[in-house]
DNA sequence: GCATAATATGCGGATATCCGAATAAGTCGT
DNA sequence: ACGACTTATTCGGATATCCGCATATTATGC
């Protein structure tokens, strides 16, 4: 490891970041940020969200470098960092589509 | 979607999904199954986990078709479903190890 | 400077996750 | 059928996440 890290230290980290990942909110701001950056404003339209909540799953998701938000004037735009990100994004989707193909019903009860 | 399916539904299920995956043990569990398929107390000794604990998280992953089981005499040995989970887990990996070389240290706060 | 707009943060209650301990359930040998 | 072995499940307490509401912060125009 580049930096001193200890193994459990980067399954941690590596957990984290899926953990930012978990939440159907912000898979969706995801895929609302694929085609290019957005404002806080324009997100809180296109997705129906209080500005809070909206502003709390940005959060999570710029403390794990997934977007970087940009200030222009008194909007704050934000985009994907990384483009390996949305490819395991689409990676799971085709995974999931499997499964639902297979005809097995996932467990959404949590 | 093929199956019946609103896009609320199919996210949320995306995000089980990754909530399945954002937890250090479970990283490590599908860190182990990589090299083919192990026993429950094969991946004790392995991760150096309670049995209750680890078989657990095996139901976690299990649940979301991420690993399936099979009976062999009175062991079960887990293996992975989809090589794509694996190749996701990479790119997710490496993600994380650009971020880490620039620097920047993510929050481990949680 | 002040009012307004855009975004972020703190608080509190509801819900979910995690772990260890104890127990249940399935399998094998005899 | 019984005992040993392997794996799964249940329970309860500690901790974390999620959301709405209220409030703080930062930028702009006048």
């Amino acid at each position: 490891m580049s930096t001193q890290q200890s193994k459990e230290e980067f399954y941690q980290l590596h957990a984290h970041l899926c953990k930012a990942l978990a939440h159907p909110t912000r898979l969706l701001i995801i895929e609302e940020l694929r085609d290019g950056p957005r404002s806080v404003s324009e997100l809180v339209d296109l997705l129906g969200l209080r500005q809070s909540n909206l502003s709390q799953h940005l959060g999570v998701l710029r403390d794990q470098r997934l977007v970087i938000a940009r200030r222009d004037g008194q909007a704050t735009f934000y985009r994907l960092r990384d483009p390996r990100v949305t490819e395991a994004f689409d990676l799971l989707r085709q995974v999931l589509r499997t499964v639902l193909q297979e005809g097995e019903r996932l467990a959404v009860a949590n």
